[in-house]
Order: C-alpha cells, then structure tokens, then sequence
RNA sequence: GGAGCGGUGGCCGAGUGGUCGAAGGCGCUCGCCUGGAAAGUGAGUAUACGUUAAUAGCGUAUCGAGGGUUCGAAUCCCUCCCGCUCCGCCA
C-alpha cells in the first residue's frame, strides 16, 4: 500500500488546502507559512494549479468534440451515410491518439500538486503568537501549589523501580523505552486509565470507544501522520500502522461519512495504547517513563461545525484540566507559538505538569483544534439543516491525560522520605484498599 | 489458509454496449389536504472541476481504483483495493 494514490475508498478527491482560498489570497497563504517558519510557496503551487487547469480545458475540449462526434456518427449510421460515419471516425481516431498522453499528464500534475499539498502543515490561527520554537510559547495559567519537601525529592527514574516499574526486565525482551509494571504500580497504572476514562465519559459527555489499534494508510493520511512522518510509526509486515494516538482511530470513525448538523458535536474518549518509534528523539529522555515506544493514553476527540471548533478547544482543555486538578498535581496551561504546533493544527494548548523529582514542568497533555484540516483529508462533510451543499467538519483532539506520564506525575509529586508513594484520594476506589505504594525491601 | 459472493446517488436498490447522472423505494425540501398532526397527494432533491460577475448557462468527469477493447462502457476484458459469506485454524 502507498500513498495518496488509488486507495480503494476513492478518498483523496479534494485537496488538502483549499486551493481556490490560495487562489483567493496568495499573500495570507504564505503569511500563515511564514508563521510556521516556511518559505512562500503559494507562486509555485498556483503556477502548478495554472498549468493544471490549461491542460484540463484543452483536454475537456477534445472530450467535447469526441462526445459530440460520436453522437453524429450514431446518426450518421441510422441514416445510412457512411461516409460521414467513417469521417468522424477518423476524427475521432486522431482524437484518440492525442488524449492518452495529456489525460497521463494531466495525472501526473494533478498527483504532483496533491503531494505538494499533502506536505504542507495546517495554517496557523490567527490568535497564535509567532515563534519557531517552544521558547515561544506563551504561558496562560498556572494551578496548584508545588509541593515542598523535607528531603531532596528524587526523579521517578531512581525510585520507582524499587515500587514495580521496572525497566530492566522490559529491556530483556523488547530493549529499550520499555516499562514492565508489577504490582500495585500496574494497578496504579490502571487505576489512573479508569478514573481518566470515567471523568470523561461522566462528566464531560465523551462517548467511550475501543478502537483499532492497527490502521490503514488512508487513515494514517487522513489525520496527517502520512505522509510526513511515517518515520515516527511502527508499521506491520502486511502494511498497517500501530497508531501513534488514539486520535488516528477515534478521528478516523467519520472519515468518508456525510454528516447531518444534528449529529454534531461528536465526542469520542478512548483509552488505548500508543506506539511511537521515536526515530527523532536520540538520547532525549533515555531514562525513566516519560518517552516510551509504548504508552497509554486517553485521548479526546470532537467533530463539531465550524463555527463551535474555537470554544470546543477552550472545553476540551478544560475536561483536560480537572483531571490534573482532581488528581492534585500543579500544572500550567501554554498556548503553543506558531512553530511549536503540530503538523494538523491551527491552535494548540499544551498542559505541562509540575514534576518535582526534575524540577521541571513536563507536557502531559497536547490539546488542538485542527479546523477542517483532517477533515478535507479525510472527506469528512455535514449538511447543514435547510442549506444546499456540505461543509468540512472540524475536528480536535487532546490527551486527557497520557497515562504513562501522569503516573510519573503521580509518583514524583506523591513521594516520601522513606521512598513509598501515597496513593491521591481520587484513586483510592479504584485501588482495591492500597493507599500507600511502598518499596520492596 | 481453502472456496464463493459483492462494491451503483444521503440510504436501500434496479440496471450486461448508445435513448443512463443513472428506474424504483426510503429520506429530505416546498406545496396541497387537515382544527393541528399523521396518513394521503403534487413537484423538486448528487458531487467535483473548468468557463463565468454568477450557487445562471455551457462543458468535462464521477456507478470502488487504475488500465484496456469500442465511434461510444455502470454494463465487456485485465490488474489492484476494499467488504461479506462458508469451511479450516485459533484467543
């Protein structure tokens, strides 16, 4: 399997920016890459699209005159004129003969433009600031007290092992950024995807899902970890892709679907595991649970209108929020600058959780609206009550929360003198009477 | 792994060479009917691209995708993708 190419659900119909608005205003197009630090291309891909539209109406010509002759041959035949017939056939034959190489060009340029597209990031939104890196990024709030200690409080790296998050034994069999869990840090671990799964299902109306943990290309395509990045996936012998996050799997259940206005909002929670290769990531976090090549997370996905995508961040955020806040742990909200983003979205804010064992703020929540970005990709449209046409629909996802690291989070933020971990009292029913997380002496 | 069946419009479904962008049904929109509603009834109802001031008109394309045969393909041929059923195997 490969690329945009033929895919079997005839997905790639429309392009991946819109290319009449490129049309419209070449100058905001490369404005919004400038803002992602990109060189214009709106000069280059209009001279492609220019040249592709010549070509489709010399092309649409000769088809024109091809529909028109085969009809008269038609009459031509049932009167009996022959010569006619004959005559037009070999217009038509010489019709024949140019058709074939433009129609193959005219794919060929139609195919080159899509992956110029294809490669080309979201825009960003008008009310993210400008920057190329996460020194950019600009802090919005903050919550909680940082907890202050009587001892040195120790990385989760150098404690946890003894409370049954071990890496070695992971090492032995799949090598590196691998975690077994023992115990009760595997019940922790559990403990933490459940309380997540259910604040969101309960409180915030997100419909809880169990996904794929495999997928196609096209959808891979349709929430834009391809064509980019395929490096950062793991793919199987027969094609597929192990998803990265949830929001493939989640975002993907509306692809090639025409959706009425009263279907919308969608909002889809799932708690699955992610798999990332990390190719890009040499020698960052090497140690500890914060980047593994397998973690979970729970992931928040919505399709809504165009219209409802900027306060369904500002609501997804905040389902986000609570569950740090529930669990206690001090956090700051960050509003991602222009070069931070990710490849799909138009705004994104980051949740960065205070650990003190790094004394750091850590990301552990990455909350974007897309715009219609995956939505062109993957054909997902609505219909709007009494209007004619469709609409892309507008989709968004965030982590609420990624497990793995909120257990770090949890481990660092609730550490004692003596090396235990005291259990927060949001997870104490779903811990079966453990409390207190101690070390094995 | 073996065998078979199938992919058509928002949905279901007919359609084996031109009169098919595509019957019929459902849904939807507007009207009639009704005290109101239902039922009944009449009409309408795809998308993309090009051209254009235009969501007017005209042109082109689209019946899973690509290629081929033909003056002409939803219909015939080839390749591929996808789905379903049965058998086998298996948690």
């Amino acid at each position: 399997m490969s690329g945009l190419k033929e895919d079997g659900c005839g997905a790639i119909a429309s392009l991946m920016h819109d290319i009449r608005t490129i049309r419209d205003n070449p100058a905001a197009f490369d404005a919004g890459l400038a803002r992602r630090n990109l060189a214009p291309l709106s000069a280059d891909i209009l001279a492609a699209d220019t040249q592709l539209r010549a070509l489709q109406t010399d092309i649409q010509s000769l088809l024109a005159r091809r529909n028109e002759a085969s009809k008269l041959i038609g009459q031509a035949m049932s009167k009996g004129d022959k010569d006619l017939a004959e005559q037009l056939k070999a217009e038509v034959a010489t019709l024949k003969q140019q058709l074939p190489l433009k129609e193959a060009d005219e794919r060929d340029q139609l195919a080159a433009l899509q992956a110029q597209l294809a490669a080309i990031p979201n825009l960003p939104a008008d009310d993210v600031p400008l920057g190329e890196d996460e020194d950019s990024n600009v802090e919005v709030s903050r919550w909680g007290t940082l907890p202050s200690f009587d001892f040195a409080p120790q990385e989760h790296a150098d404690f946890a092992p003894a409370l049954g998050l071990d890496f070695e034994t992971a090492a032995k069999m799949s090598g590196a950024r691998f975690a077994f869990l023992r115990g009760p840090m595997a019940r922790l671990e559990r403990a933490l995807g459940q309380f997540m799964l259910d604040r969101q299902t309960q409180n915030h109306g997100y419909i809880e899902c169990i996904t794929p943990l495999l997928v196609r290309d096209e959808a891979a395509y349709g929430t834009a970890q391809l064509p980019k990045f395929a490096e950062d996936l793991f793919q199987t012998t027969d094609g597929r892709w192990l998803i990265s996050t949830s929001e493939m799997s989640l975002t993907n259940a509306v692809r090639e679907e025409l959706l009425s206005e009263a279907d919308l909002p969608i909002r889809m929670t799932g708690l699955t595991p992610c798999f990332r290769s990390e190719a890009g990531a040499a020698g960052r976090d090497t140690r500890g649970y914060i980047r593994q090549h397998q973690f979970s997370k729970v992931e928040l996905v919505s399709i809504v209108r165009p219209e409802d995508s900027d306060a369904e961040l500002e609501r997804k955020t905040r389902a986000a929020e609570e569950i740090l806040e529930a669990l206690g742990l001090p956090y700051r909200k960050m509003l991602l600058c222009s070069g931070d983003m990710g490849f799909a979205a138009r705004k994104t804010y980051d949740l960065e959780v205070w650990l003190p064992g790094q004394n750091a703020y850590r990301e552990i929540s990455s909350c974007s609206n897309c715009g219609d970005f995956q939505g062109r990709r993957m054909n997902t449209r609505f219909r709007r009550e009494g209007a004619k046409g469709n609409e892309f629909v507008h989709t968004l996802n965030g982590s609420g929360l990624a497990v793995g690291r909120t257990l770090v989070a949890v481990l660092e933020n609730y550490q004692q003198a003596d090396g235990s971990v005291i259990v927060p009292d949001a997870l104490l029913p779903y811990m079966g009477g453990i409390t207190r997380l101690t070390p094995a002496s």
